[in-house]
RNA sequence: CGCGGGGUGGAGCAGUUCGGUAGCUCGCCGGGCUCAUAACCCGGAGGUCGUAGGUUCAAAUCCUGCCCCCGCAACCA
């Protein structure tokens, strides 16, 4: 990798007809982390998000609010999808939207693309399509019609026969990549990541791939890109929206600074998405891109479901939760910091209230938040709120140091593997670790005897450079609580805990003794009123 | 025989790839401490690892049968 060569990392685009819920935040919430992290290295990092804006049903929805899809996408995006990036804390470097021109444009340089190269044919889609619906049925939307319908079949929804029609579409030969995909995942065994998604991506593509109907025609709605040579068909709104990953980064632009960033930026170094969603991005997506000429992302990670009560989170259900709620009460740092270390990224995991409470109570709260408090309190009790210069070191210390270097160490190569939950761990042993330090050393007992007054300074430099390690390694998760923190030890001696490289993080009497140590408000306060 | 995920102390999970004393967080019980957000530290109880067999010196981990739960149609990361 090149050092010009950026980390790259994509969110799925948000459906702009969606309500946000949590699972929404939580696939934002990691793919932040990520970016954070490699930020916090010193890397150029980019993360971009956005909306996907096309469509027959948000045409219908437009429509049913008597206002244009332009307009009603413009009205969700407001009021819904950029607000949520705020609710979470995300820091993303791009937000790009559907139906923006740099898209839309590029999106048919694609198609013309692969459309002058052969990848693109006329063909016809015959299909069985209900009226009521305003789309094509497959068998197993299907039923046995009653009454006047016996003997037929009938959808589902509108218990009545469906037609059978023929369509012009426009197909792309994903059919002749089967065995370019089987051996990119062979040659790439990390393409596709968890295991478990791997598995199952390859046994769906060694099953057979047919070609895919990439267009529709206009005389059934005409919310979409045009087709560019046939302009009485759109695209289909799944091609239009894969590649939103590279229009974002000037893919098709021709000026010097658009060739540029893109080179810097793809191929992406990895795209979160959800697991229902894996087969669009790790099949058809990469056999675009192989067709366009351009090398497939990285990475593709596919993390599992909230599950709410056992089961799969659905409005329906009426256990779809806005992130909201929950950053209402516990703010967002603790919203990121619950889901990525209460959950094993790629896999399903429960969300329950009682959980988030225990863990903000015990582990944000008791932990690391009471933590920077006593130590802070001490500096300022024994020490008028001056950093003392450390003496002599025992073995204590030094045990410290070396705790904080290997949790530094274990984080870090936790975050290479997307692990996201044992780099938390590896943090967390760090907080135990001086925890514990502090009730062995006991500095209020070292306090009251002035002879011990070297071995006091000693063990609270030696605690606050523990914080120090803490803000460093926990400002991709909880860049709020960590913000306080560093303003409060670290800014006066370092500068900007931006600033700040995860690489030496670990290196020991960072901070300059003499600073000043500013009072500390509580990181996580207590919160009285339980959520329900 | 459609496909996939899962069943581990009260709760939520890790461990299963490459068999070798069952681990983590929370909760619970007992003790210590008092700097701190009634927080912190130490110790303890609690599991025949869904079930029935098999392979092995040894199985949560490998093989086979069975039972149960959850996704794969819709809103949907």
């Amino acid at each position: 990798m090149s050092a010009s060569k950026s980390f790259y990392a994509t969110t799925p685009i948000f459906y702009v007809n969606d309500a946000p819920h949590i699972g929404h935040a939580y696939t934002e919430v990691a793919a932040d982390v990520l970016t954070r992290w490699h930020r916090q290295r010193g890397e150029s990092a980019f993360l971009l998000t956005g909306t996907d804006e096309h469509g027959e049903k948000i045409l219908r929805t437009a429509a049913a609010n008597k206002v244009s899809p332009k307009d009603w996408a413009d009205k969700l995006v407001a009021e819904a999808w950029l607000p949520l990036l705020e609710t979470i804390d995300i820091q993303n470097q791009d937000f790009i939207r559907t139906t923006e021109p740099r898209h839309e444009k590029n999106v048919q340089a694609f198609l013309q693309h692969l459309y002058d190269t052969g990848f693109i044919y006329q063909g016809s889609y015959e299909g069985n399509y209900c009226v009521g619906c305003e789309e094509y049925k497959t068998e197993a939307d299907l039923i046995d019609g009653v009454e006047d319908f016996a003997g037929q079949l009938v959808c589902a929804i509108h218990t009545r026969p469906v037609e059978k029609l023929k369509e012009t579409n426009y197909f792309f030969k994903l059919s002749e990549f089967e065995q370019p995909l089987l051996d990119f995942y062979a040659a790439n065994p990390k393409f596709v990541q968890p295991e478990s998604a791997k598995n199952e991506v390859v046994s769906f593509v060694r099953r057979g791939l047919e070609d895919l109907s990439i267009s529709r025609s206009k005389e059934k709605f005409d919310w979409g890109i045009d087709i560019p040579w046939d302009d009485s068909h759109i695209t289909y709104v799944w091609f239009d929206a894969l590649l939103n990953y590279i229009t974002a980064i000037g893919y098709g632009e021709d000026t010097a600074e658009a060739k540029a960033k893109f080179d810097s930026l793809w191929p992406a170094s990895v795209q979160i998405v959800g697991k229902d969603i894996l087969r669009f991005h790790a099949v058809i997506w990469p056999a675009m891109l192989m067709a366009a000429g351009l090398t497939p992302p990285t990475q593709v990670f596919g993390h599992g479901w909230l599950l709410v009560g056992g089961e799969k989170m659905s409005k329906s259900k009426l256990t779809g939760i806005a992130p909201s709620q929950i950053t209402d009460t516990f703010g967002s740092d603790a919203f990121r910091y619950y889901f990525m270390k209460a959950i094993a990224f790629g896999s399903d995991g429960s969300f329950s209230w009682e959980d988030l409470s225990a863990r903000y109570q015990s582990e944000l709260a008791n932990g690391f938040g009471n933590l920077a408090s006593r130590v802070i309190a001490m500096v300022h009790r024994y020490f008028d709120g001056v950093l003392p210069a450390p003496s002599a070191v025992t073995a204590d210390d030094e045990n410290v140091a070396s705790v904080a270097l290997a949790a530094v160490a274990k984080a870090d190569s936790a975050i290479d593997d997307l692990a996201i939950q044992d780099a938390i761990a590896a943090v967390w042993t760090l907080v135990d670790e001086l925890n514990n330090y502090i009730t062995v050393q006991e500095p209020w007992a070292l306090a009251k005897d002035e002879a011990k007054r070297d071995r006091l300074a000693t063990v609270l430099y030696t605690a606050t450079e523990g914080l120090r390690v803490l803000s460093v390694l926990l400002a991709p998760v909880t860049p709020k609580a960590v913000a306080k923190l560093w303003a409060a030890v670290g800014e006066p001696s370092l500068g900007a805990l931006a600033d700040q490289k995860l690489a030496s993080a670990g290196t020991w009497n960072q901070l300059k003794p003499g600073a000043a140590i500013a009072a500390l408000e509580p990181l996580f306060p207590r919160i009285e009123t339980e959520a329900n």
